[in-house]
DNA sequence: CCATTTCGGGACCATTCGGTCCTGAATTGG
DNA sequence: CCAATTCAGGACCGAATGGTCCCGAAATGG
């Protein structure tokens, strides 16, 4: 009986043995699991949980069915680790975009008309993987939602600290309410790639996201 | 051989006997193709195409599986009329509260706030049947694509019939336009609905219908 | 070179999937 | 009562599902 030592970055875990060392003997990872988990993500991303099959996640993970249980667990507990990643990642692309803006408002904008002119296919119009799950999975598994609602909450607070900025820079009146003008955000966000998933027009798009941006001031 | 006729209201159809006259000989139909359309509808409202199989269609219809597939062909047609179902319905419904309401602008508020209130369990917070749909499928099927396509075109016209009747009862400045704030208000009953599957409280859905209100003036 | 460890691939599992079809019962018009 | 018709239920289907497990191969430290 060893001390479990698993090389895996993000699932390694440390018992009681751990101060004794890791000793790393034996075949090591023959894959990259941070690239096997993007792949399963942008899966999950494109087809949705339920009509994502093991087979795809195979395919996109390039690994074995014995690596990919060993390494991540169970269909839904891979997901939930490419949930996790997906929102830290793109709240953090979000925050570092925010931070290089010189207007907070124009980042805002610039986001908005951004997904506003996702090209009309499939491929690209897949809306966002957080706000897909919350459509797909609601309020029914406890061990999703909670992810769900944390990850918005990421979300939010990405958008509430560019309001914050953006009444400090006088673009954005300093009495209105940040927490309220950023779930605001989310909720366009969500509604304006749900709408893009109907096909609809770039310039119908542009004009959505016009009058959205209207209520800001 | 002779006409076939079937005395189902929704998949009627005439062949070049049929001026023969229809009939009815044999044993009549022993449920109500309405009711179990109705019964479909709802399992693929709360559960979304995928989740939802044929052993929750049968309990929701309360018909035999070669009942089933004779009266509605298979799951995917099934869901195909349950989802022109629901947008006929739906925009009827919003389209006869516009009528019955004294103000057009009232009319958008409180359907809104309604949607805000809609209490936080799995069973209410079920989204919108069609913003749902475009949310799984995107752009993958087009079979779907162009009944989601349509059945938003049909919201779309009842909120933009509401905000014309707004404009001329003065509380929708008239220079806005009205094609373009009908979409937005599509898309942020989306996104709201979305928000609420987050686990988003009361109080805080309404700040953002004010929020977004507010654009409309 | 060897003992140890964990690798990757695939055989294998029961279950469920969507879907077809057969059969006896039920209901009709004549 | 009979012939005609179509009902409802379930047996049955192949395929695919998510998931487990075994085994030879490979890569390590000593």
């Amino acid at each position: 009986m060893v001390s479990p030592c698993n090389t895996s970055p993000g699932l390694t875990f440390w018992t009681f043995w751990s101060h004794i060392g890791c000793m790393s003997v034996g075949r090591p990872l023959q894959f990259d699991p941070r690239a096997s988990l993007e792949g399963a993500m942008e899966a999950f991303w494109s087809r949705g949980y339920e009509a994502t099959s093991l087979q795809d996640l195979l395919a996109a993970t390039g690994l074995s069915k014995s690596s990919l249980y060993r390494e991540f667990g169970d269909k839904q507990q891979l997901f939930a680790h490419c949930l996790d990643h997906y929102c830290r990642r793109q709240a953090e692309a979000m925050h570092q975009r925010l931070e290089h803006s010189d207007s907070a408002l124009g980042f805002i904008e610039q986001l908005f008309y951004n997904i506003a002119d996702t090209p009309r296919n499939e491929a690209q119009r897949r809306g966002c993987l957080l706000m897909n799950t919350a459509s797909e999975f609601g309020l029914s598994e406890p061990e999703i939602t909670d992810r769900v609602a944390s990850g918005k909450a990421a979300f939010a607070r990405v958008f509430r600290a560019a309001v914050e900025r953006a009444q400090g820079e006088g673009d954005i009146p300093a009495e209105r309410n940040s927490k309220a003008l950023a779930d605001y955000l989310v909720s366009n966000m969500s509604g304006l790639r749900n709408l893009l998933k109907t096909g609809m027009e770039r310039r119908d798009a542009r004009a959505v996201v016009a009058t959205m941006l209207a209520a800001l001031r």
